[in-house]
DNA sequence: AACAGTGTATTAAGAGTATAATACACTAAT
DNA sequence: ATTAGTGTATTATACTCTTAATACACTGTT
């Protein structure tokens, strides 16, 4: 096994946060501190299930979200690795003070937190109003 | 009862999206676009439940929905009435503009829909990691 | 006080989501 | 072919959310 230094995962089962969502939290700040670097292995889903305290497809449904914001690939039988990624601190520097003005805004305009997270949504999906579950 | 031209209602119950999100977001365009005026009353949640077929309890849902929205407010054994907007067509565009403009960025940096989210709303609950529910 | 209008609370059934238990499938080395 | 490593599919259960059925509470008029 190589050795990464530590990764360290922290689990609360009683935040209300789903688990699979700390996991890929986590993972995601390893990776934007540079714990994780480009092309490294994640543990293995069993290990980090074992180590967590948790069941094997819970860590695996972390990957896949990992996998679906562009963070990670899985090598089928191999094993999930970290992708190279576009954000530099100076991005997401940036992407936040561009979050900052919008919510000053709203706040301003007393828009509601949903109704941005809405046009967020809608935005993104180049307007589209209907969603047939998930895409 | 006034004659307020005509608040449209229609209902995809197979939509996925919840039945009071739905009435919620009618409301808002019905007063983003004059049909319904400040100050001016909504249906009672029978009536309007009625129309649509659905539960009165799901349209007081919705009525708190946009209560909770700022858009609206309950005098309790009166009604529920639409609340002066501070938002105005132009505010409202500006608040596009700026979603446009952080939608951009973040798909150029491959930043996630939900990672976006999540930046949104740390933002607006002051940079508050935990959520205990709903707050 | 009675009534007709309004929103609200309580409770229950149905659907959806998160997690777990278990079995399956892919890959590389032996 | 076997083995040990990896992720994945299937199924079941507990939990949450949405909606509904019903009863309750507030307000103004009579």
């Amino acid at each position: 096994m190589n050795d990464k230094g530590k990764l360290e995962i922290f689990i609360n089962p009683s935040s209300g946060v789903p688990i699979y969502i700390q996991i890929a939290d986590a993972i995601k700040y390893a990776i934007a501190t540079g714990i994780l670097r480009d092309g490294e292995q994640l543990p293995a889903v069993r290990d980090m299930a074992y180590q967590i305290t948790t069941n094997p497809n819970t860590v695996a449904k972390a990957y896949q979200k990992l996998i679906k914001d562009g963070l990670a690939e899985v090598r089928r039988g191999i094993g999930t690795f970290v992708l190279k990624r576009k954000e530099s601190p100076q991005n997401v520097e940036k992407l936040k003070h561009i979050v900052c003005t919008l919510v000053k805004e709203a706040k301003k305009l007393g828009v509601s937190e949903d109704d941005i997270v809405k046009m967020i949504k809608e935005e993104m999906n180049g307007g589209v109003r209907n969603r047939s579950k998930k895409a």
